[in-house]
DNA sequence: GTTGAAATGGAACAGGCAGTACATTCATTG
DNA sequence: CAATGAATGTACTGCCTGTTCCATTTCAAC
């Protein structure tokens, strides 16, 4: 006995659940787990709060959703960079140019990494799906790296998960303490040329660490 | 017609105001801005709840008095690391490990940072006092660099705030990201075996990056 | 076309939480 | 010691917010 005026409605769980996901992405990114609402989030979905309930059970159960989709999104742009085709230091530029490039195209991403440091990962630690990115994600670097020193052109005894979190923190801190560091030290960090000089510099700064 | 019974409560503004500010800090660098709960705050406190928004005026005003005794607190440490005692390289690699340590060692204030960030520095940019903190910061760096290029050490054309910035992200990445970094990459970070490496690798690149 | 499970909508709930009204006590000043 | 402003405590409010209840609709299988 209720309204049925423009209903017709139609189930696409599909749909549903990567609208639902979209939408909670650019919630958490920006505000956080803590700072995200989940009726911001159903106010700017095309379906009920309900259905968060639904697919994911909890606020908490999105926010994982969230984070897992994310990190399999950058595995799979990681895994093809076409490194084995150049010699070792034009590879290892272009795999820390394409790093940083990374990490400044996807500020979301960054952002819910950080939200989910100040977490303690807690929400990530629960995630099974989790385990399996680690290795693939380093893999290139490593090549790379061998290939360096088999060539006589890089140094040895250079730790490649170590070499990998220098390149991460660098091309990371571009992005998460932007704000906080352009405004206290006055400096552009938005605009393409600073971004280029900044890219240059993290890459000379690399190279310079492995060359013999 | 209250009770009085073991009252005798003793006015002490400092007292008080440097309470919350301490039990402040904590919250807000263990669960973030939105995280923080002022009830929490008040439970761990010797006063009321009242007392913070008699001082504070609000949850925000609390967060930016927070951030900036924190910032204060760095800068202070800063100035005075003796580095014209030293030559140019030796005193640059007692500026990296010395900020390295630091922020190993005061991760609230990391916490603090990155959450800051989350929000755009929003709050932070309403602080008037900050703008203080911005030179003499990296004063101490620039000597350094100076010095090394004139006596021929260190190659020329290197920016003192870029190179700062590399310094720090390096730094804070151990502290801000080791979360997530070791978990996905299932590495200890905590550990002072794994401090000290790390600190190593961190002070050897920044050196050889401005090394001619 | 019947049926039953999956999918959806809307509204309500209960606890949480920032902020406040009001009364009271301290402490300084004359 | 009178008095006045600063400092503090208690109790409360009203909105916000994550979550759930109940009813309804869709859709595929038989």
């Amino acid at each position: 006995m209720k309204k049925r005026a423009a209903s017709t409605r139609t189930n696409d769980p599909e749909r549903t659940m990567a609208d639902i996901l979209a939408v909670a992405t650019r919630e958490f990114a920006d505000k956080g787990l803590a700072g995200a609402r989940i009726d911001a989030i159903a106010e700017a979905m095309r379906t009920s709060k309900r259905m968060i309930y639904y697919y994911f059970g909890s606020k908490e159960g999105l926010y994982l959703a969230v984070l897992e989709e994310a990190y399999r999104g950058i595995r799979a742009v990681e895994a093809q960079a076409h490194l084995d085709d150049l010699a070792p230091e034009d590879a290892l530029r272009r795999l820390v140019g394409h790093t940083v490039d990374y990490q400044w195209a996807h500020p979301e991403f960054v952002r819910l990494v950080q939200s989910e440091n100040i977490h303690r990962a807690k929400v990530l630690t629960q995630s099974k799906a989790i385990r399996k990115l680690n290795v693939p994600a380093i893999d290139g670097l490593r090549r790379v790296l061998e290939r360096g020193q088999k060539e006589g052109l890089f140094r040895t005894g250079i730790d490649a998960v170590d070499l990998h979190m220098s390149i991460s923190a660098l091309a990371v801190f571009n992005v998460s303490n932007r704000y906080t560091f352009s405004l206290i030290f006055q400096r552009d960090m938005e605009s393409t040329v600073a971004l280029i000089a900044r890219r240059d510099s993290i890459i000379e700064m690399i190279v310079r660490f492995v060359r013999k």
